[in-house]
DNA sequence: ATCTATTTTTAGCTTTGTCTAAATTTAATT
DNA sequence: AATTAAATTTAGACAAAGCTAAAAATAGAT
């Protein structure tokens, strides 16, 4: 497996492709910032090895082993993320790029001893699951705070969207991962949201709220 | 700067190029398991980005950035090398292929961290010093083995040959960094030397002998 | 100084992964 | 059903890094 192949595998996931659903080359090419082109010539290849299923035209979905394979990327992100926050005092917004890299190394061993080293963390800093070495996901019941009732209350366990400046800008008001948040009122007029998190009231807008997840704790 | 042209001035550095030795096509790929016409190449490459002189026919050395650069690729290699002992159990003839491609990780932020997580060592597992952040050694007094006296003890410090069939044979042998050992005799014959280590006495070949390196404590 | 063996380079080919531009297929619209 | 727009693939090119085989330069030995 080349760093190349890993990547795609990793993306075709992302984009639903595990789910035997098929994901357009386009689609592909514009996450990855690639050119169509590019990706049909993949596609091929990996159809060749049998890790994704190819139908001209159609797009791509992921085989059995090509999940197992990208779960297997997707569990070294994390784990690695993990460990720069956890071991390396990095914050949330700095260790994706650096994990991108990290994923790519190649020993059992080592990923296994992080494991250990970590406490086999069941999550990754922005609450993502981390998959076990037998590519099972530990599912959360989990929603987006846009979507709880006024009234209800829920833990913040994670973020959709984990860009740096959407994770910036949690940190600079102090919302962070653990934090238990109330809904108080909702505004019709742009969908924003009066909360109480840890003893404060604060407002947030609706494109916030639609990037936490919660766990609702009744 | 790709992978490969880390390793090629990786390479150079341990043939000695980093003192403005010229160093041979030849011996640089025999030494990476390439072909000479493929270090031609990467020699023009290298010498292009001012990383390296080289002069047709001549070999080449490293320049001043070159030799800064492979410092600070060794620096890395080193300090995985050490994390993977010391915080993942890794033994230390297992620990080389892994860093070899951990070395090549690109974050001076993961570097500096890891450093300060193993608590600035000054050496790596096998008795390698780790050059600090600016490129410089520590240097150590050390000698081989059997290079030193009758009589005389000093403390293993470290191994010339570090590949996995050495060490695990000095692992068998109970023969650790850290140990005392004190030179009792040596055989004119095959140049074997009997040693006392830990309180025992064994025999021991030149060929170990001269793979050992000690600090003579007097 | 000449010849020869060795070392080193050059020339040309291969693979991986990418791109652009052109051709083709599919999907949407009349 | 025909036309058009969009998506997708093909064809051909390129850069990186490697290889083989042939040519050129160096070094060693007479
Ligand atoms: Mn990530
Ligand atoms: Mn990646
Ligand atoms: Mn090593
Ligand atoms: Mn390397």
């Amino acid at each position: 497996m080349t760093r190349s192949e890993e990547n795609y595998l990793k993306t075709i996931f992302h984009l639903g492709g595990g789910d035997s659903k098929s994901i357009t080359t386009n689609a592909i090419a514009e996450q990855m910032e690639t050119k169509p082109s590019s990706v049909t010539d993949m596609a091929k290849k990996l159809s060749e090895k049998g890790l994704v299923d190819y139908v001209r035209y159609q797009g791509v979905s992921l085989t059995e082993v090509g999940v197992k394979t990208a779960l297997s990327i997707i569990r070294k992100h994390r784990l690695w993320e993990v460990f720069l926050v956890k071991k390396l005092d990095f914050t949330w917004d700095e260790v994706h790029e650096v994990a991108e890299q990290l994923e790519h190394i190649k020993s059992e061993k080592l990923i296994d001893k992080l494991d250990e080293l970590l406490d086999f963390p069941k999550y990754d800093p922005h609450g993502d699951p981390i998959p076990t070495k037998d590519g099972k996901f530990q599912e959360r019941d989990e929603k987006l705070l846009s979507e709880i009732p006024i009234n209800s209350q829920g833990v913040c366990v994670g973020v959709k969207d984990s860009s740096v400046p959407f994770l910036k800008f949690l940190d600079k008001n102090k919302i962070a991962l653990g934090n238990t948040i109330k809904v108080l009122d909702k505004e019709d007029f742009d969908n924003s949201l009066r909360i109480q998190m840890e003893g404060k009231e604060m407002r947030i807008s609706h494109q916030i709220a639609a990037n936490l997840y919660v766990k609702k704790n009744d």
